[in-house]
DNA sequence: ATGCATTGTGCACACGATTACACAAACGGT
DNA sequence: ACCGTTTGTGTAATCGTGTGCACAATGCAT
């Protein structure tokens, strides 16, 4: 009862406390199974007295099933994703579910990183971050079958998927802007070289390329204010555009500064400015982005169902595709 | 080598592979055991060949050690903790530990998500969160002393704490404040009955009342950009206030933000504003707040220090104090 | 009263690794 | 040539649960 019991107590020490065998302990904390309710209820409120509960590592090893998800992520901090795991991690407590995240921000040890909870055996791999390759993952939770949200073309069996299509939105936005008259289009990238920049950009080239236009220049950042700030005085400055779709919010955010506080311009008359993700902060008053926005909710419905069916052992790999939408606010 | 095994191999079957016992197997993988130099790399070659890597499940059965570590947090998208459990986690990471995140946001079952972790054995366990009284942490962890990072006066031996002390920058803050003619102070508050809210609110207190001022209202909101606009709203326009301290930065952008968009009222001149944690946003160039902030390194040092001095065994209560500081913003 | 289905419990093994102990082989010194 | 030490490996127990199997006890129908 109070705190001064060091150790943890085993179902065999409780078995000869409550006068059965330890395998009727384990019975007791086992909804459905043949064991008498008196025995039950006496065997519970030992425990609850001794403070046992049984030992879920010895479970698992039982088992066979550890009831552990690999969340891998690129960050924590990071507003983009943070709504989205946050989402992800009350649905999967719910399911008694106990997420381990991996946060792999920097490249060197990703994979060692992957290699370690793979050891713990965990029940699923969620992967959210595009700086894994859709093969390491599949070599290294080759007994898992990884769940990945992805942008990657894949056609691999033991991968289930879900993939984002945003071109439509894009459309409508760029439509918009084309309108409003601005001509001269810059896109400002994430990462220089993930499958998810790429795409996200081929969303708004196509667009652009629908109405006999290009972007002018490509520049890259890494998702951060201060990248977004920084590239975005580069291209009002020396390439004169007038009207930039950044890889996120954060740094449409960075660039709406830099054109506002360096360059004195503002939107959207003088220039536009896009973003993506569609995080909370996007609509925040000082802010008003217009951006292309994906429903978290819907999101991690996708993520929790493909986990479900998972868990169901249902066979053969899946995938689900969710539309973006445009939010539109004061920048575009 | 490639994807079509299913099942994961044990140190048994890889034993009778390499020809030799499972024993053997175990000692390849230690560092430091006795074992012949050509055998282990035999059998680290054969390892490799068939994808064998120890299982930590058992592992951790055995050692009593399951390098799992429980992170007890408000949120995961909460700007105020995410750069810090970001660090955490990295950290963590780099010392072989796998964090386990539980998020407990709404009360119902804070205390079942606890108890569940517990089950798993972690090695340690970091409480960040308010919500959680440090007697129900102690009582469910009894056997892992948790490391709490709390503003609970608190004297137990089972746990170790890192304090906070952001008296003298709020000192100062509020010095400035005053001489720049400021009269008639509000409190936002980001919660109506935590620990951490009640202390950061008197170091505040204590610094008006030493100039022979006290706060004319409180509001109480809920750390969020919303509720940090809606109550400042109700604060300039009824209590007629010309200075909010806030309880995050977060709600002092969303005060910030009423203040120019509702009312037309400016910082520094016509009010000031004040948030509290020191996050990255604070610093961007569209928000510049003035804020009481920590410094997140030193914090998460301390956090790690604590966890190894645990880690080495060392006994008694152990506890580390923090003091905050000014960052000086255009708000105030 | 007998036969059969049902219920409740214990025994013993499995899960996959670590490790104390035992023992054979190799080695070095006199 | 002999003995003591070091080195390398196998055997078997252990960590704490879950569960198939066996078996006693109970209930029910004839």
């Amino acid at each position: 009862m109070s705190g001064m019991s060091r150790r943890r107590i085993t179902s065999k020490e409780l078995a000869k406390l409550a006068g059965v065998s330890s395998a009727t302990i384990s019975r007791a904390f086992s909804p459905d199974s043949r064991i008498g309710s008196a025995t039950r209820d006496r065997i519970l409120a030992v425990a609850r007295e001794h403070g046992y509960q049984p030992n879920a590592i010895a479970r698992s090893l039982n088992n066979q099933r550890s009831r552990l998800v690999a969340l891998v992520v690129n960050a924590i901090g990071n507003p983009c994703e943070a709504e989205e795991q946050q989402l992800l991690v009350h649905r999967l407590q719910a399911r008694q579910l106990l997420p381990i995240i991996l946060c792999c921000a920097d490249h060197s040890d990703r994979l060692q990183l992957m290699r370690l909870a793979s050891t713990y055996q965990v029940d699923h791999v969620v992967v959210f971050s595009d700086m894994v390759s859709m093969q390491d993952a599949v070599d290294i939770f080759h007994t898992t079958k990884p769940i990945i949200v992805s942008f990657e073309p894949l056609d691999n069996e033991n991968v289930s998927s879900i993939r984002i299509d945003g071109s439509e939105a894009a459309d409508e936005i760029i439509d918009k802007i084309v309108r409003d008259g601005k001509k001269r289009f810059a896109y400002l990238s994430g990462t220089n070289s993930s499958w998810i920049d790429k795409l996200r950009r081929k969303w708004f080239a196509d667009a652009l390329t629908k109405r006999g236009l290009a972007f002018e220049t490509q520049a890259f950042g890494d998702y951060s204010y201060d990248s977004g700030f920084k590239e975005a005085v580069l291209l009002l400055h020396r390439d004169k555009v007038d009207a930039i779709i950044c890889g996120n919010d954060v740094m449409a955010i960075g660039a709406r500064d830099a054109a506002r506080r360096v360059l004195g311009k503002n939107t959207p008359d003088d220039i536009a400015i896009v973003g993506q993700d569609g995080i909370a902060m996007a609509a925040w008053d000082c802010n008003d982005l217009t951006t292309l926005s994906l429903d978290h909710v819907a999101f991690i419905d996708a993520v929790v169902e493909l986990i479900e069916r998972h868990d169901a052992e249902i066979e053969g790999p899946h995938s689900i595709t969710l539309t973006c939408t445009a939010r539109w606010g004061s920048t575009a």
